[in-house]
DNA sequence: GCAAGCACTGTAAGCGCTTACATTGCGTCT
DNA sequence: AGACGCAATGTAAGCGCTTACAGTGCTTGC
């Protein structure tokens, strides 16, 4: 036993080179294999056996590589997620609900953002797959259909996050986001508006916003309001962006009596455009949001809006996609109550 | 050639077995070595069999397994980064520029957060050694001895970062909190203030919070203002944790006629409570913030704050670790500058 | 008193890749 | 013409771990 000639070598190296399991079952005279299985399935072990070599982990403060555990279990315990980015409070809300949930559980979160491009989504999609994530989580249903069938191919358990569609068939969790926004639509308006604006964010590869506008347009066929009442401006995601969109839609239909954003910063930036051009919120004019961020209690007035709740949403995505990873097929697609906040920015019209 | 009797087998299973480096080398009729100079070191291969290989590599859809290559290779570019939360977005802004970064060098992000707890945090760290990041991004200097000993025993690059000081030894992207906060200080006891509050984060386990409050401190010795002018007040991260705090201060010293805080939430929470108390920002108090999120200038009135470069500290660190990886140990500590914003939030005192 | 069963532990074959080293076939130099 | 260098490729030894399978020494039932 020990006889090995590089044994000595190892010894001496010991002190500096990262311990591996063969220097934890020398050091307490039992095989790999017993190591391994203190590590994975103690009460495999007897337990004077299990002690000796916990004491020898400790001993050498070893920690297990991961590369060489993931390589030989084929598990990673890692878990990708791709979404737009994360300077969208909404999906960092929900992507720290996520990571924590599970972090809780013994897995890693492997990030990667597309910036709201397409291609560059499906990239990283095969990133993270390639880096051997045991699960996705996507945001959206809209993407090629070869990213679909690659996941498909790679057997990799994928979640569908911040939107949930009862057509599609992939595993699913979200809200509706044209339901919701038909509910607040609809209280629009019942109010007596008539005249609506709308701003919404890039719909091309987002399906979210498209369901969105559709949620207002569906409202208004509802309701008998033809289609020419409605303003629709397509803008990017920031403030900027929203007060300029509003901007344009007060100078195209001077009449619009309320304007309804694709999402709550839009309508911080429509918000500050209306003040900027002396209209009074909601007299003149009202504005909603869509997501109930921080933000939203925190404008002057505080802003209408449709509350999500992002971090249930994350936490459960997580528990969800772990027990996937499981081979528990249950609850695969679970949708989500949102909820109308109504608050200041949003008024009858005066007239 | 090919007389490997599981050939056949392994032919069959393909269609539906993930491919491997040899798969490729075997429909390229060359060896693995080849295959895998092709990825790493294309120049090593001739043209003819190089485009043989990536024509096989094509058809079979064969990405590498990257904890394979990871164990053979020891490096996986991967690079950990442990922050106390995503949903503040000072964090979220400067991940995400850092994740960008990364990308674009060909690196992937692995995230834990540590909700601003020490141990957590530690153990997070080991996790993300032991994963095999390459390197990592931990936010400010605070933390056990015992933690930087592994770090070094391990021999990843690590960078501190958010957090400036040039008596500390580490690699480190930030700037010098005190320095920054004094600056503000000293400003707004020019203005004529003499009576301040202070709304600061817990700061046993956060340099930052501290160095900000000591800045603070520093200012009203150097204009010779008594400690005993100060009413400082420790709360939580959040908005309301703000309102509260305001709350005391003014209770404890209805005279304060400035209130400085730790943070941006906490001001616009500091904001709220002074407006629902009656009192007029900033005739009756003035308040500030620190970082300069995008609420800052959405307030009313909008916020005077201490602007810092989140997208660039990101940005650069990504850098920086990369360059540390790769063995080039320039520039491992750099200061950056941060700079005033003055808005409406402060003004002279009436008296 | 002996086969069967059980609780542990060890042996060794990979997992899919990288890379040091060996080999081959050229063109080149003297 | 023979030695040499070099470019292109192959061979094979691991990287550090998991796990199927194979003992080993007991207790137990009949």
């Amino acid at each position: 036993m020990h006889d090995d000639p590089s044994y000595a070598a190892r010894g001496r190296q010991r002190a500096t080179a990262v311990p591996t399991l063969a220097d934890v079952a020398r050091h307490a005279k039992v095989s790999t294999a017993t190591v391994s299985r203190c590590l994975n399935a103690p009460d495999l072990v007897g337990k004077p056996t299990r002690e000796r070599v916990m004491a020898a982990v400790a001993e050498l403060g070893y920690s297990p590589n991961f590369s060489a555990r993931a390589l030989a279990a084929k598990r990673t315990n890692t878990v990708g997620a791709v979404i737009p980015t994360m300077e969208n409070a909404i999906f960092a809300r929900g992507l720290q609900a996520f990571q924590e949930e599970l972090g809780r559980r013994g897995n890693t979160l492997l990030v990667a953002s597309s910036s709201y491009q397409e291609d560059l989504e499906a990239e990283q999609i095969r990133t993270l797959v390639a880096r051997g994530a045991d699960a996705l989580l996507m945001i959206g249903y809209h993407r090629d259909a070869a990213v679909y069938e690659f996941i498909a191919r790679r057997k990799v358990p994928a979640l569908v996050a911040w939107s949930f569609d009862s057509d599609e068939p992939h595993p699913a969790i979200g809200f509706d986001n044209a339901r919701a926004m038909a509910g607040l639509a609809r209280h629009v308006i019942h109010l007596g508006h008539r005249k609506l604006g709308a701003i919404s964010a890039p719909t091309e590869a987002n399906d979210r916003a498209r369901g969105r506008v559709e949620g207002v347009q569906r409202a208004m066929g509802e309701t008998g309001l033809a289609a020419d009442n409605l303003t629709l401006v397509h803008t990017q995601y920031g403030i900027e962006s929203g007060e300029a969109a509003f901007r344009k839609i007060i100078a195209d239909a001077p009449d619009t009596t309320a304007v309804l954003c694709g999402n709550d910063v839009l309508a911080m930036g429509a918000l500050r455009a209306a003040k900027a051009a002396g209209l009074r919120v909601p007299e003149d004019i009202s504005i909603t949001g869509f997501d109930d961020i921080e933000l939203a209690t925190l404008a002057e007035p505080s802003l209408t809006t449709v509350h999500v709740p992002h971090r249930e949403m994350g936490r459960r995505a997580a528990e969800m996609l772990l027990s996937m990873v499981a081979g528990d097929a249950s609850d695969t697609r679970v949708e989500l109550e949102t909820d109308l906040r109504l608050r200041g920015s949003l008024g009858p019209p005066l007239g």
